[in-house]
RNA sequence: GCCGGGAUGGUGGAAUUGGCAGACACGCAGGACUUAAAAUCCUGUGCCCUUUAAAGGCGUGCGGGUUCAAUUCCCGCUCCCGGCACCA
């Protein structure tokens, strides 16, 4: 058997790709339908291309080489997010300019690319850190300024002591820094803040014009989280302002026994005084969020002085202090109805409040065992014109009464928080604004975008949470684009996710001067077919880049017709190391590709890749089985090229038959990213075939499958493809096409049960009827046997599947 | 607690609308080639009973149900993974 030298197929069609670098570009305007597939882009480490991205990306070039091959102008573009802690950290340490390091890691990265054989159409790169792309990143926040959706607000926000930067809401997992891991803290500081909540129904809705997978969507909607309830005001008494809380459940009005306010309320300010009130609101100001949601089974709390008055029936309830309560959250005040919720109800048994039932359970219910909290069931009582009322009916009700009363409106109410959107980081876009004493925040002109980012000494961020840009008086100092008087830069950056937002509408335009994207490139491109990416950007990259899409589509600058950026959301899995652990450098189980590549060959690792499990499984690496993919792809290669002489002219039935199923099995599992039965199918036909007489097989359906082969292992179709004899390149050829009549005059072997047990098999084929078959069954030998002496009580024949015979 | 997804041989995993469970691959066992080993090739391989074979029994997390037929549908659970969570 002739071995194959990958190194040397590798290296051969590596450099006649290179010369001939048009291969896989995406034509603009092309009559052919477009397909927009899209792969989200890497951040260019110093440390290289890592398993995942190998993984994933060869998911998506399948894909885009399927969907290319069967006739469609694909567009399969590759850019780089490359702003960001790693390399600032880099030119910390080394004092080579971020850029410099970018250059040299982008360089590397695509290298591996090429090497990995990624279709990629490499004439639209895009970098978000090249000055002609941030420009419009820059732009899209001045636009997000001009309509109110971008405002500076000091407040306490989210810090991470160890990034030193601020976070946003979305940033901080389990209390900690989604980079680093380190506990976030709160800090005061002034903040671009970006009003993503406006768009929070609109996020929702939208989704519903989109095909995204189910664990997507809900990941978005959770993520979210509307809430419907009303707010209702309370009368304080002998104080004149009015106590507004936010409720979902104001059907338990009569049930309110006691309110709650968070420490860092309004209200909190009129008791300051009090030194218990003091001491406790000081001691949870200084917890972190942490802190507080691990201390949540005891609740804490001190009581105001104030005494609220309950509209519905004018009761005096007490208005405690407790950090149960959020301040982010609603009002940052509640009514306590402990008889129907758990929260209120901890903390009714634990300070010795009243607890007042005012549904009563269709069950028995016993209330020392905690809140009765069924909406859908039980009875309103004691509460005057609801009673008698299934809950649920009852909030339409009293919204509609506190309406009336002029207390209380329906309101809603989001999890999602507004976006901190300032970061105190060298490495990122310059936020274009200037603050003037007398305009104000006014933004930088358009014309004169983009800000560069100014050369500095030092990169190290300060613990002051001041950028290190505001060191550079001369860039500081600047006049106001208004009024022309001497004014300041705004020196924070933007978050990373700013760049990545929109960066799948540059690649229809790279080079555009004078607008982001042209509308005519957008209408014929948009929207993204299929978008592969990880489940990590659920609630990060997906949802903002979601919103500042619909940003623009109401500015008018995208098509109408497309509301929604992304069609499709496939979901791509997690490689585990061999131990089933997360790769770490510090459990020394990682895996790199190139290293894999090296020892055994790209196709070999892409395959094998594609064929480990599910395309969105979790899988651990297992070098056993990448040699098994090995094997195949050896055996294949020898299959094609020892027995090219020797091929007939025309297929034999059967071998026609395997073809053609081959075919149109694997065109099936491709479309809808079962890459692992793909590659089953293609070692089916292998294995069937290569017993057969090689004359049994024409040349001709060798070549089809060479071209099933060529999107997972490009190097070795293009040799064998080279080895038939075809022209060059086995890639821009079109994909085969099966042939019905083929499979259809195919016999099948179809079971024969009785009662419920296999006894014998028949061949049908197609075309036969019930009747024809009926005979053919009970002609058989073994279930003649098996019927002797009994009556045929019914006879079911589905189609193509299975013949069964109750008796 | 709420939401989403799972559980199939020794292992990774396959199974259109309910239709022969275990495709494909790994591993294992036996054999061929070899002085030997590696590589390669061939054969077997869900479990149990059985000297072997035939025949049978049991099998898709657990308990019920519907059906000629259930991994698939329905009801009730257990456990695992992911997202959210003192969100009023």
């Amino acid at each position: 058997m002739s071995k194959m030298d990958s190194k040397k197929i590798e290296s051969k069609w590596q450099e006649k790709w290179a010369s001939a670098d048009l291969l896989y570009k995406a034509e603009d305007f092309s009559k052919k339908q477009k397909k927009y597939v899209l792969v989200e882009f890497p951040y260019p480490s110093g440390e290289g291309l890592h398993i995942g991205h190998a993984f994933t990306m060869t998911g998506a070039d399948v894909y885009a080489r399927y969907q290319r091959m069967s006739g469609f102008n694909v567009l399969f573009p590759m850019g780089w997010d490359a702003f960001g802690l790693p390399t600032e950290n880099y030119a910390i340490k080394t004092g080579i300019h971020p850029s410099k390091a970018t250059d040299q890691n982008t360089a590397t990265f695509k290298n591996q690319m090429k090497q990995l054989a990624f279709s990629f159409d490499w004439t639209r790169e895009v970098n978000t850190t090249d000055s002609n792309y941030y420009k419009w990143t820059q732009w899209i926040f001045i636009k997000l300024f001009e309509k109110g959706l971008a405002y500076k607000e000091e407040k306490p926000i989210n810090w991470c002591p160890s990034c030193k930067t601020g976070l946003a809401n979305e940033e901080v997992v389990d209390g900690k820094c989604e980079r680093c891991g380190a506990v976030a803290t709160k800090k005061n500081l002034s903040q671009w803040i970006v009003k993503i909540t406006d768009y929070a129904d609109r996020l929702i809705s939208g989704l519903e014009k989109t095909n995204f997978i189910e664990k997507v969507k809900a990941a978005q909607i959770n993520w979210i989280d509307r809430s419907e309830g009303a707010e209702v005001d309370f009368e304080i008494k002998g104080f004149d302002k009015k106590l507004k809380v936010y409720t979902t459940r104001p059907d338990t009005l009569w049930g309110a026994t006691f309110m709650v306010v968070a420490p860092e309320h309004w209200l909190v300010s009129e008791v300051i005084s009090n030194p218990e009130i003091k001491q406790y609101v000081e001691e949870s100001k200084k917890k972190s969020e942490l802190e507080r949601s691990e201390l949540q089974k005891e609740k804490t709390g001190v009581f105001s002085g104030f005494y609220a008055i309950n509209p519905v029936n004018n009761k005096e309830i007490p208005i405690w202090i407790s950090d149960f309560v959020l301040s982010t959250y609603g009002t940052g005040a509640i009514m306590a109805v402990p008889a129907h919720d758990q929260r209120d109800y901890d903390f009714a048994k634990k300070f010795g409040l009243e607890i007042i039932p005012v549904i009563k359970s269709k069950t028995e219910w016993n209330y020392d065992d905690g809140a009765y909290t069924d909406v859908n069931t039980g009875e309103m009582i004691n509460s005057d014109f609801l009673t008698g009322m299934v809950p649920k009916d009852a909030i339409a009700k009293i919204i509609k009464w506190l309406g009336e009363k002029g207390v209380g409106v329906k309101a809603v109410n989001y999890h999602l928080r507004d976006w901190i959107f300032s970061r105190q980081h060298y490495w990122g876009e310059p936020i274009p604004m200037v603050h003037c004493e007398k305009c104000g925040w006014v933004p930088v002109k358009e014309e004169n975008l983009p800000i560069e980012l100014p050369k500095v000494e030092k990169y190290e961020p300060t613990d002051t949470g001041e950028s290190p840009l505001a060191n550079i008086e001369e860039w500081v100092n600047t006049t106001c684009p208004k009024c022309g008087g001497s004014a300041k830069r705004e020196t924070d950056t933007m978050p990373n996710w700013a760049g990545s937002d929109w960066y799948f509408l540059r690649y229809l335009d790279p080079d555009n001067d004078k607008s982001f994207a042209d509308m005519k490139k957008l209408e014929y491109w948009m929207p993204v077919d299929v978008y592969v990416g990880g489940d990590e950007h659920n609630t990060l990259h997906l949802l903002y880049s979601r919103f500042i899409y619909q940003f623009l589509w109401d500015l008018g600058v995208v098509p109408k017709s497309v509301p929604e950026p992304y069609y499709r959301r496939m979901s791509h899995g997690v490689i585990l190391g061999p131990d089933s652990q997360r790769m770490s450098k510090s459990r020394g189980n990682v895996i790199i590709p190139d290293e894999v590549a090296e020892k055994h060959g790209v196709d070999v690792v892409r395959t094998y890749l594609m064929f480990m499990g599910p395309f969105d499984g979790t899988m651990a690496w297992n070098e056993n089985t990448l040699v098994g993919v090995k094997r195949f792809i050896e055996r294949f290669y020898c299959f094609v090229s020892e027995n090219k002489d020797d091929f007939g002219q025309k297929d034999s039935d059967k071998i026609s038959s395997l073809v053609n199923k081959t075919i149109k099995n694997v065109s099936e599992d491709i479309a809808k990213f079962g890459y692992n039965t793909a590659i089953a199918k293609l070692m089916e036909f292998l294995n069937g075939v290569d017993k057969a007489e090689k004359s049994e097989i024409s040349k001709e359906s060798v070549k089809k499958i060479v071209l099933l082969t060529s999107v997972f292992m490009p190097y070795t179709a293009e040799e064998l493809w080279d080895i038939l004899g075809q022209e060059f390149s086995v890639h821009s050829q079109m994909w085969p096409k099966f042939d019905e009549n083929s499979l259809k005059n195919e016999a099948k072997e179809i079971a024969v049960q009785i009662n419920g047990k296999v006894r014998g098999k028949v061949n049908v084929t197609e075309g036969m009827t019930e009747d024809q078959v009926k005979e053919l069954a009970i002609s058989d030998n073994n279930v003649k046997k098996y019927m002797e002496g009994n009556e045929i009580k019914k006879f079911i024949y589905v189609p193509g599947r299975i013949v069964t015979i109750v008796v």
